[in-house]
DNA sequence: ATATTTGCAAAGAGTTTGCATCATA
DNA sequence: TATGATGCAAACTCTTTGCAAATAT
């Protein structure tokens, strides 16, 4: 599927969510939708924002928020929080749910973020439902490791 | 094992951090270590800090910080991010390592947190080291689940 | 027309830091 | 006694909020 019909399709999901809610479709939501489905990998809030600037979107911060969070609640972007501090985000719709592996330096710093699947992670949850008698909306795992100096 | 013995065990293992490193064994950092082993599940530096207070243990937040940080560092205790804002720390001596069920309620927020051991886990870990070529350090694995109201 | 969303700046929450004081080695 | 640790408050970072102005419906 080429980018044009991932960006109308998500469009499409985000006017669905939007009128179902009687939100405003504001220009906004709606370009920054376009950036986070052209940006490719993991960011947090101020990177996005500076992207946002750099590529002459000029949004307030306050929207990157909320708009993030918009987006989150229609599925449309994940949300982690894989150290302290600052929560990443990653676009979802068409994007693989997976797991991370996170690359950390000496000082304990993010250095890279690998993405993979394993589906064992899947008979994991289905196991625990049974036995907790819950339903697993979601699921994080990560790996922190570091690069082997060999 | 009784919880005289874990003790005895744990300030010994402070002790040799702290020796090999130059550290200054001050009463802080060992009754932090008792409170932390006494206290029963995952906690916020907030809560502990207040929980410290209750019990006649006056010690900054700082110094909480601060210790934390130092048992984290000597394996004494496991820190997580479940989800936004506050860390969540543990103890992690004699603590088998575990994974989380985060039970959210109907806001998102977090309810209960269960623990759980899966093996599938290490085999997930062990294939991605060797087809990877890193060394993987920890881990996390959150479940998010909400209750069957059956 | 009117009520939601935006943008800005200020407030909040969690954590870290600077510095004087204290206490371990 | 000399340096590392503590305690306090201020600073800092990330995020949320209040309010006026803008705008979608």
């Amino acid at each position: 599927m080429g980018q044009q019909e991932v960006l109308k399709t998500v469009r499409e999901v985000l006017t669905k969510y939007m009128e179902a809610r009687q939100m405003r479709k504001t220009h906004e939501r709606y370009a920054l939708l376009e950036y986070v489905y052209n940006y490719d990998g993991h960011f947090d809030v101020d990177t996005f924002y500076k992207y946002l600037k750099e590529n002459g979107c000029n949004v307030s911060r306050a929207t990157v928020y909320n708009t993030l969070e918009v987006f989150l609640d229609a599925g449309l972007v994940r949300k982690h929080h894989f150290t302290d501090k600052t929560a990443h985000y990653e676009k979802a719709y068409f994007n693989k749910s997976h797991d991370h592996l996170i690359i950390l330096n000496e000082e304990g710093e993010i250095d890279e973020i690998l993405e993979f699947c394993n589906p064992r992670i899947e008979s994991i949850k289905s196991d625990l439902e049974k036995f907790m008698n819950v339903k697993i909306e979601d699921h994080d795992l990560y790996l922190y490791a570091k690069k082997k100096t060999k």
